[in-house]
DNA sequence: AATAATTAGTTGTTGTATCAACAATATATT
DNA sequence: AATATATTGTTGATACAACAACTAATTATT
């Protein structure tokens, strides 16, 4: 309950924050835009595995971003099964503007929280991801 | 992103270890029927405080419970706005099959953590909530 | 008592999630 | 080379989320 809450309200707030600064974006549409900066040009397998999401899930986000022209998908000339994509420069521009907000909610998430409480906060949640994976293996 | 992974873990995992016993239940759910049963008979405005749910998903997900026929509505009979949610027998049923599913995985997620580590961890959750509470007021 | 403001619940819209079925292309097997 | 298997991405179904517009009923105001 804790977890789920503290979870929607990172994301409300991230959302509200763009808002404010005039950028239309969601968070998941973020979650995405983010690896496919630092990744290159990825398929949307690497997306889907990076992003903890499912294939169907990114096929639909990647619908939304091209919409925006914030993204292209490019087949490969390779292997033809496969769509890179390709941020557009409206998308590079969007990504630039929006790393300034990320900060921003974070240093409002953290404020009152120590270091050490981070670092304890993080092996937590380390560990619980682990469990999970242990299971369904 | 760790938090996201979390979570997504540990409701898959409540409802993987829920059909694996053969019962029938997203987790959204039966994060309503815990609720009702622990209430008594709540409004529905109830619900959606306590579930940190919209008023709107509450309909919903109630919407389905009663086609499953787990719950049912039932106008107050003082303020004929209000509906009070109200278990069948199913209802209760399941609920109580769920609880040690519930406590299993609980169990499995706990697994390698230590108990202070789990305090702590809550603490800090507790400080997120708070300190998005401020920035909404 | 009549009107205004508030509250409870429903419904529509849009965005997302998982699951399953499917098409197209690549790779492995024999 | 021909068939079987696996992989990538799309699509449909169902479940859920936030937000906003709406109805019906209750409470406050004047």
């Amino acid at each position: 309950m804790l977890i789920s809450s503290a979870h929607k309200g990172m994301m409300r707030k991230f959302v509200q924050n763009s808002q404010e600064d005039g950028i239309d974006i969601s968070l998941d549409q973020w979650m995405v835009l983010g690896p496919i900066w630092q990744l290159g040009n990825p398929s949307q397998k690497q997306l889907s595995d990076i992003c903890l999401k499912d294939k169907g899930s990114i096929t639909r986000i990647l619908d939304i971003l091209e919409k925006k022209s914030l993204v292209v998908r490019v087949a490969d000339q390779i292997d033809s099964r496969i769509k890179r994509i390709v941020l557009t420069n409206n998308g590079k521009e969007l990504f630039v503007d929006a790393v300034p907000i990320m900060e921003k909610t974070r240093q409002q998430i953290k404020k009152y929280i120590s270091e050490e409480e981070i670092e304890i906060f993080k092996k937590v949640l380390i560990k619980i991801n682990k469990s999970l994976d242990e299971e369904i293996s």
